[in-house]
DNA sequence: GCAGACATTCGTGTCGACAATCTTGGAAGG
DNA sequence: CCTTCCAAGATTGTCGACACGAATGTCTGC
């Protein structure tokens, strides 16, 4: 358990602890909607309330939390309804840093993008196409686009503020891509529009792109108009 | 000085400095890129440097401050390359809340909203054109449509994200609305569209109205690259 | 006169304790 | 039996103090 791959070298214990529970969050080890108390989880990771508090602070900042004052703090919840809205904030945000990547982007960093692509292709192959994992960091394909835009707002608001919260979803709903293939094609063709530099072309995949995968949840959830999954 | 019109009534002391550090930053009483010490300002507010550094880890969020693990916390440094990209942030933003708002708003927030257009040509022409100024909070038009999106996430990004920066930039910048009675006349054809339920219609407005305020501020600060105001 | 090392001062990071508030459990009354 | 009120417990909010690190000014040596 606590498979803690990337001890996340904060160079303050706030910063560590909050890095920390933070994937636990994501990994679903606090149940959405659960009550997390200062003085357990201080005992918890071994440290005060201080540092703590600070953690959960910056963990509202990215939607993980929901603080209500006297009250507390609890994990966020999920609904099918926010995760959609995600994916349509993400298709317009997303759809922009492509336009803007395939502007600015450099040589190399396309074509290091292509060399994560055949990884991904090769893992894809391995697991018999089972899954097509989105990488966590600078991995993601999403997240180097995000980063290769050049407008610092947009791929924070992607990175830091939509991003972990997807994940949460992700491991929640356990929303494994279901067409791991096709999403490796949509995302060669993406690339391939930014290597020519076609940012009116790789916006328009990259949309498409997210709102199939919106799609594709929508319907999988058929109905249930705000359930809380599982 | 102070004009304190919203007391910020917030049930605990680190909210109410927040809100009252936000304000003070937003004004320019601290410029950008000074040292947000918290013994010193902690003693300004009266308060302990507990809740204070809540209240800059908070607006830390907001982008407001930029902090530096064992340094210490800066005010924001300003440019115009970032205002730039903040405004080609909401260009889609905006554009895509409009969308949503004209699927979604009710009747009588179209009503409102028309109302508040009314009293803002009223303020206009009490003050001969020389400003069409944006309030803040409920009464800001932009904000009024993003919450009218039905879409929380968009609403947070637009409201809580990039909306108390774009305040602190007018201030800095002295960004007052160069041309009151144009933009007012695009805020009515956009409520018209919206009224109409155009979606489409809404949203091409929306994006052409915040690109026109984009390229106004590109224009107006010529060749000043990545140069910091003032 | 200037560069570099050192000591001092300041500020941040962290901790433990007290006070204010909310929540939970139970008892009294309808 | 249900509702309402009250009290005990627990939890959050706030405070002051200590330890660690960074920044500044000084002094010595060249």
């Amino acid at each position: 358990m606590s498979a803690a791959a990337l001890p996340s070298a904060s160079p303050t214990l706030a910063g560590r602890v909050r890095d920390l529970l933070q994937a636990a969050i994501v990994r679903g080890e606090y149940a959405p909607g659960s009550k997390l108390k200062e003085p357990e989880l201080a005992r918890q990771y071994g440290t005060s309330r201080g540092p703590l508090r600070e953690a959960i602070r910056g963990l509202e900042a990215r939607r993980l939390v929901e603080i209500t004052p006297h009250s507390g703090a609890r994990v966020a919840r999920l609904s099918v309804a926010e995760l959609l809205d995600i994916y349509e904030t993400r298709e317009v945000l997303e759809g922009m840093a492509c336009r803007l990547a395939a502007e600015r982007m450099t040589q190399s960093s396309i074509d290091a993008l292509k060399v994560l692509l055949d990884s991904h292709e090769a893992h894809i192959a391995a697991s018999e196409g089972r899954a097509y994992f989105q990488r966590e960091g600078d991995d993601d394909f999403h997240f180097r686009i995000a980063k290769a835009s050049g407008n610092g707002i947009v791929a924070k608001l992607l990175c830091d503020d939509l991003y972990h919260l997807m994940r949460m979803y992700r491991y929640k709903f356990s929303l494994r891509p279901d067409r791991p293939k096709a999403a490796l094609n949509e995302h060669r063709r993406i690339i391939d529009a930014i290597a020519e530099r076609d940012g009116e072309l790789a916006e328009i995949l990259m949309r498409r792109h997210v709102r199939g995968v919106r799609n594709s949840i929508e319907q999988h959830f058929g109905e249930h108009e705000k359930g809380e999954a599982k």
